[in-house]
DNA sequence: CCCCCAGCTTGGACTAGACCAATTTATGTG
DNA sequence: CACATAAATTGGTCTAGTCCAAGCTGGGGG
């Protein structure tokens, strides 16, 4: 039989279609409204809005309650080795910077025991933090860390960096971490936290990081923008 | 209505509880259709979907039209080193499998010429491969490669493996690679192959491995199910 | 007994609205 | 002119349907 002709949704069509209009376009650029849209292109709000949405969830466009829809800035990319994450942003040429929202000291429940190989209820500093990109919030992110860190939320606060602060002020080194990566959609709270919309898809990034003895010391979950991030891992094969 | 602390939508209110109901419920059982969904939570059958289309999205359903919706396998991990995609999975535990759609020669385009440090139009291999799990479509892969490797497409179909093959057949030994991660949305195309739905967010990892000697020889493009899929990399801090 | 096909069920796409909430814009007042 | 306020605009959520396409089921004919 020749090419099946299936049956492509008219939503998609029409966001193909808005994907061409903006593609050169400058960010912040309104398009029309979606009443305007579905009159223009003779179909229902409701289909518009599923089109947009989708651009949306891409990272083309963005949208806000009584301003508009408007052309996105371009994904950043983001190198994610065993570097901080103010020094990769920086290679890139972007203004990082991290809102630290709680440093303490936690118990470990039975997800973290397992990952770091502490009993649980054992006591572990946590580091809540909001990393941002040219001041529009990128990640939320959570650490978990073991060892007493006397202190840790002065020498945080003045190097900026936790890897850093780790090894000036710890003598801790990070040299290995396991990273999982997975797709995740937005709830309440990620929408609170990170400023995008319910069901926006995110990257649900868990760290295990590795002091130089291989023992485990940093349990971290992340949860990034999927319309603004992408993550970059370099490996080496293991010596066989 | 009472007094509501915060608008939180009827459908994730929906989502969540439904999420309850199959947390411990067999795969493969099918909960109550739309319809009678919509007739029991008081609501209209668009916004029972709209609660059910994200918990396919993250994996927790799937549905099928004439059939029904229905409990979903548990996401499965997949750890992506430097080694083959069938060690990986039988290391899980998983028959793995893949159909070999197309091995054939192609010539460089812009993309590829950058990355793999050839000129433009110079000749490539080209393999184009989908990966089962248990006989279920879980990505889709196009790999372009430098050099001859005369009779690839007999080598792989011997080995199995492209890593494998590589290495027995021509002395290619990819020791380094370097992946990015990121979200895309399944188009026509994607649901084609994978047997996903519309929209569905995917992982879209490209993949540069080079040769012992730092030779970039493998520029590979892959698309995978993100709700049932994980990336996982294990890296080790670079010699300072 | 098996197989084919018609009819039913179920999800997929879409419509044409309604009402709400956030923002911008216009307006009136001190 | 400055500023509070009202009106219009725009996206966010939801309703109550229609029509279509794919899968399932049961009955009739070979």
């Amino acid at each position: 039989m020749s090419a099946e002709p299936r049956t492509v949704p008219k939503y998609y069509l029409l966001k193909e279609q808005l994907r061409d209009l903006v593609r050169n376009a400058t960010p912040g650029t309104l398009i029309p409204t979606e009443r305007a849209l579905a009159e223009q292109y003779a179909t229902s709000r409701t289909t518009v809005r599923q089109a947009i949405g989708e651009l949306v969830a891409e990272g083309v466009l963005g949208r806000a309650q009584g301003r508009g829809t408007f052309v996105a800035p371009p994904r950043s990319t983001y190198v994610r080795q065993l570097t901080s994450f103010s020094d990769d942003a920086a290679a890139q040429g972007l203004a990082s910077s991290s809102t630290v929202l709680d440093v303490s000291r936690t118990s470990a429940d039975d997800d973290a025991a397992a990952r770091l190989r502490v009993p649980v209820g054992a006591e572990l500093a946590r580091v809540e933090r909001i990393r941002l990109i040219n001041g529009e919030p990128l990640a939320h992110e959570v650490a978990l860390l073991t060892g007493p860190l006397p202190d840790l939320a002065q020498h945080l606060d003045r190097t900026g960096s936790l890897y850093t602060a780790l090894r000036q002020d710890y003598g801790i080194d990070i040299v290995e971490a396991e990273d999982t990566v997975e797709t995740q959609l937005a709830g309440p709270d990620d929408v609170r936290i990170l400023g995008i919309e319910m069901g926006a898809p995110l990257l649900l990034i868990h760290r295990l990081g590795f002091a130089a003895d291989d023992s485990p010391v940093e349990w971290t979950r992340s949860v990034f923008r999927g319309d603004r991030f992408r993550f970059l891992a370099r490996m080496r094969s293991p010596q066989r």
